[in-house]
DNA sequence: TTTTTTCTACTGGTTTTCCAGTATATTGAT
DNA sequence: ATCAATATACTGGAAAACCAGTAGAAAAAA
């Protein structure tokens, strides 16, 4: 494990971010911040050039979104680390960004410890979530299977086979009751759930983690 | 932040491999090994009088499944870092497991450096997920929509249009083609797919996160 | 115990999907 | 320019899903 600092590249179109994130990192002699860019075009033109360790990047960029910018920076240099920045949190957005291969996500709050901490972990090939992110992501968890206690036991059930792709008749075998019931089933959980077919059905329900 | 050392607790039916993580752990001043266990009624007995810091958790327990143990423990201990270990690697199990809660996850042919850097970063609430993990769960992810390039254009956006519960009918209108062009697709959809009904077809659409 | 919910089951009718085969115009690649 | 792939469209028939209303038995809650 060698000793030299970590090259990092901020991107943020904030210059009063970028300033705040030199300042904090200026201290710490394991991370040297390279440059830095305020959008995705010149970051990405600059990495067809250049290596880095890890980029810090801010997820709203004036030109290209951050979810799209993990990607592409991803394909020039695929072991570049990535450490998602934010001021808000939104699951959804996060979630993407993990997906397309951020290694790491912080708010903007984040202290000088937990940024070289994130840094440290991220050019290590590590993860690093921030406490406030990770929270959020637990809740975002959380939240996908709690409409569906409106459900009884039977009828989860049901909904579980008709979105393994199984037929009424199938169902109704495997259950030992009649297809009418199952009919009766398939109805109920569709006006509960506020749906006309059983492909918003199935939607719901894999969407749901119910299978 | 406080200089105690981190208690932990081994959970692993191979004493030889609770010898080995003790003999990997011992010198390392930052640790401690409180006790170990070799099944998983006994490690939840102990936790409900007991409190602990991080847990590292083989998943395949005699008795109860790893998975399970994850709910079982942080239902008891919300605050207990796990961390799964296994010799092999099942991307679905590490998903579930990660899922439930395990905030790391390390093959057993770790380091010792590995060990103690997961441990630290899981105690402090962050993730930590050793490297040949990692490719395991990128490979799974990736591999997600692998299998729909054999798609053409077309057929993806009346997949996408299906998944999302809408009629043939409807999508004809949206397309602006005719039903029976868009009951073409469906067909070829479901031949290419190997399914024999819409509801798989939303199924692996999706889970291929094509919607 | 009584009430409510859940699970079960039916009738009867409409709409949609599913299956099999065929066929032509338009793209895209070599 | 030609060949392959793609997108388009049809016929006709079988199976399944969808809609609406009803209702008894079992289980859970009050």
């Amino acid at each position: 494990m060698q000793h030299n600092p970590i090259q990092i590249v901020i991107v943020d179109d904030h210059p009063m971010v970028i300033e705040g994130l030199k300042t904090l990192l200026s201290d710490d002699v394991r991370v040297t911040v390279k440059t830095h860019f305020i959008n995705g075009t010149d970051t990405l033109a600059f990495l067809k050039n250049n290596t880095v360790d890890v980029i810090l990047l801010d997820v709203n960029l004036p030109d290209i979104s951050g979810v799209d910018m993990v990607t592409k920076i991803l394909n020039l240099r695929a072991n570049v680390g990535i450490i998602g920045l934010s001021t808000y949190s939104e699951p959804s957005i996060i979630n993407q960004m993990i997906k397309n291969g951020v290694k790491g996500y912080l708010l903007k709050n984040a202290t000088a410890d937990e940024l070289v901490n994130a840094i440290t972990q991220v050019h290590q090939g590590n993860f690093y979530f921030g406490s406030e992110v990770q929270k959020i992501l637990a809740d975002s968890v959380t939240q996908e299977s709690r409409d569906l206690p409106k459900l009884t036991r039977r009828e989860k059930h049901v909904l579980k086979l008709i979105a393994e792709g199984k037929t009424t008749n199938t169902i109704a075998e495997e259950l030992f009751i009649s297809p009418l019931t199952v009919e009766t089933h398939r109805r109920n959980l569709m006006q509960k759930l506020e749906v006309s077919n059983a492909a918003s059905l199935i939607k719901i329900a894999v969407e749901k983690k119910l299978i």
